[in-house]
DNA sequence: CTTGACTGCAACCACAGGGTTGCATGTTCT
DNA sequence: AGAACATGCAACCCTGTGGTTGCAGTCAAG
């Protein structure tokens, strides 16, 4: 289902949300705090709609959830999100570290 | 200096050279043993110059070295790099939580 | 009811960058 | 020396996308 794709996301699709100077400007500002998109655009240098798209991204990799508050569309962090991904970066670079210094302690062995 | 700018590259660099598919199979790749570009281009399905591109980046985050091997240049990826990377993502999306837990209860208590 | 503010959609522009082909230049091996 | 393979550089194409402007719809407040 789409539902589980959201919350598995691809580590790839993550690190591509993270990977734009803008949309790091926009998640830090959100981890001062919740916001809207034309909050957000008031503190930044960028166009509501441009903050709106990249809004969009972040949600769609789980980085950000959507919380109605009145009329207006608020946006929280979740760092939680964030975290995991980063953990299993973090296993997948020991593996790497692992895996070539089992291979040098084989090379070295003949 | 650009040294040190180097090896403690930002995170948002790290991660926009993370946010690619073709990155991550020539990473994936690397992770089971040192190869050369053109090695890699005849495992993946794209040109040799294309790799070389990717390795560029790659190189430039610090993701991977080089390492001389006779005629050829051999890349090996930098695992301890990446796991580095993924804790400061983690410290981050941990700190983001915490302070607004720390909000939501100062709210609560009003 | 009207005004102001927030949202959403769509068209559009401009640049970055992933990918290719082509060529020139080494470097190992026979 | 010559063949085969590895690298490096440059020009080029084309899609993706960050950013903009413009407009229409909605909802709260005066």
């Amino acid at each position: 289902m789409s539902g589980r794709a959201l919350l598995d996301g691809s580590v790839v699709a993550m690190c591509n949300a993270l990977g734009e100077e803008t949309r790091w400007s926009i998640l830090t500002a959100l981890g001062e705090g919740d916001a809207s998109a034309s909050a957000l655009a008031r503190r930044l240098p960028v166009t509501r709609q441009a903050i709106a798209k990249h809004l969009a991204v972040l949600h769609e990799v789980g980085l950000v959830e959507t919380v109605q508050a009145g009329r207006e569309v608020q946006y929280r962090v979740i760092g939680a999100r964030l975290s995991a991904t980063a953990r299993r970066l973090d296993a997948i670079g020991t593996e790497w570290d692992r895996r070539l210094a089992a291979i040098k302690h084989i090379a070295e062995n003949i």
